[in-house]
RNA sequence: GUGGGUGUAGCUCAGUUUGGUUAGAGCGCCAGGUUGUGGCCCUGGAGGUCGCGGGUUCGAAUCCCGUCAUCCACCCCA
């Protein structure tokens, strides 16, 4: 049997219902929010993740689904793990910055990522982005973070915990990473081979480490507050005193660190400890470099990315909806002509109508017409088709009325415009 | 890439320790109990290469080896 690739799922029709409802959220509060919604393809070239990403992070390094093109230069081809590189690289190739008086966009879609599948983490999966440019002020720091939070929660989402930490520029940045490699240096022995190991290539994640043995050393090492610039330490404290403002709890985290190269200044995250070890639902942070670095203007950047698959894991289930209206139930060949003519007008009228195409008992029809959710069945067997009329059985009231067969539509419609009114 | 758990009906699982008739249950599905009426109940039915391959044995779902898949964790990340 062909089965689904490693790391792949199906999201089925049963499951479809809680992903409409985080899509529409999405659309509906981002939109309030000023931002408008971007699509760019799902595969790029390999070199615009390259650069954007940082070539040294693991995504990049042996995590990206490349390969070449068929054309003759050899194209390679990516398929994106991210979202943001692709948006950005499409403001710069078409001017968005030049043409939008606010430049606030957010894009939903399928990501990839080779890593071994874990709870919550797939191959394919699938993120919720959002991004604003061109905005150096604190304040839209906070307004990302204050729609992050508004999602979750219209999505339905009450258990989560926001962490929030800032990791400097490409001013005072580079310096602490030196201070801090100098403070792991002098315990090297003691930490564990992973972190011996970043200390060399990258000491920042030195700070998130889960070894327990390691949580000492890390707690005394020096803390990237303590060695931000006058700029960074001023722009940190603004996006504190309005998350204050705001009233929006926060936890503080020097050692919240992102794995992403781009990240600058302020970086979040939102974490529920219902997921298991994948507990991040949401990261993000400001990129203030990453479209001069991609090849465009020097334009600052803050976004986030959501994984769907966690959301849609941590929501609440929603309830079995119905399927169907109305259910046409017929015993006889004549009566199911009368169903095949009648059902489309009812579904121009907009009333959701199934009929029973493999011609069973009656029994049998009413059982499918309950299991779908039906409130209305309209019987035709041998009495009703002499009447030309339909017996209307309402299925809540186990009551039932014949109705003339030319009138049938119209009853059905009053019927279900009174119950949504009502 | 590394470590561990689990693979038996459409789904959730029992049976594996101590090898032994036609491999079970619940749910779901189909039919009947009602000459033409759903839910609840009762009865019956369909549905299984016991992940796959090899080995041990008179005999393997059960023991051994290999392999694949899947889940969880590490690395890393949404």
């Amino acid at each position: 049997m062909i089965k689904s690739i490693k790391g792949t799922r199906d999201i089925l029709p049963d499951e479809v219902g809680a992903w409409h409802r985080v899509e529409q959220a999405a659309h509906q509060l981002f939109s309030r929010y000023g931002y408008r919604e971007i699509r760019t393809p799902i595969f790029e070239e390999t070199q615009l993740f390259a650069r954007g990403i940082g070539a040294d992070t693991d995504i990049v390094a042996k995590e990206m689904y490349t390969f070449p093109d068929r054309d003759e230069e050899k194209t390679s081809l990516t398929l994106r793990p991210e979202a943001t590189a692709g948006i950005v690289r499409a403001v710069i190739e078409h001017n968005l910055y030049q043409t939008d008086p606010a430049l606030k966009v957010y894009a939903l879609g399928p990501m990839f990522r080779r890593e071994r599948p874990q709870k919550g983490r797939y191959r394919q999966f699938h993120q919720v982005d959002v991004e604003a440019f061109g905005m150096e002020r604190p304040s839209i720091d906070v307004e990302i973070i204050q729609l992050a939070l508004d999602y979750l929660r219209a999505c339905g989402l009450t258990e989560s915990q926001l962490i929030l930490n800032s990791v400097g520029d490409a001013k005072c940045r580079p310096a602490y990473v030196e201070t801090l490699r100098s403070a792991l240096r002098a315990h090297k022995d003691r930490l564990c081979a992973d972190c011996q190991r970043r200390t060399e290539t990258n000491p920042l994640r030195v700070l998130d480490c889960k070894v327990p043995e390691d949580q000492a050393i890390i707690e005394s090492l020096p803390k990237i507050s303590d060695h931000l610039c006058a700029e960074c330490r001023d722009h940190f404290a603004e996006v504190r005193r309005e998350l204050g403002l705001l009233e929006i709890p926060y936890e503080l985290s020097h050692r919240l660190v992102r794995g992403l190269d781009y990240y600058t200044r302020t970086t979040f995250e939102v974490t529920s400890a219902a997921l298991g070890a994948q507990n991040s639902v949401l990261g993000g942070g400001r990129y203030d470099g990453l479209v001069r670095d991609l090849g465009g203007p020097d334009l600052s950047g803050i976004g986030f990315a959501l994984g769907m698959e966690r959301l849609v894991m941590l929501i609440p289930p929603g309830p079995q909806e119905s399927r169907c209206d109305a259910f046409l139930a017929v015993l006889v060949p004549r009566a199911f002509d009368r169903a095949l003519l009648i059902q489309h007008d009812l579904r121009e009228a907009g009333v959701r109508v199934l009929v029973d195409h493999e011609a069973r008992g009656l029994k049998s029809q009413m059982k499918k017409a309950d299991k779908l959710g039906a409130r209305y069945v309209a019987i035709m067997g041998e009495d009703e088709l002499a009447d030309d009329v339909w017996t209307v059985r309402d299925m809540t009231t186990s009551t039932q009325e014949r109705v003339s067969d030319v009138k049938l539509a119209e009853y059905i419609e009053e019927k279900m415009r009174g119950r949504d009114a009502g």
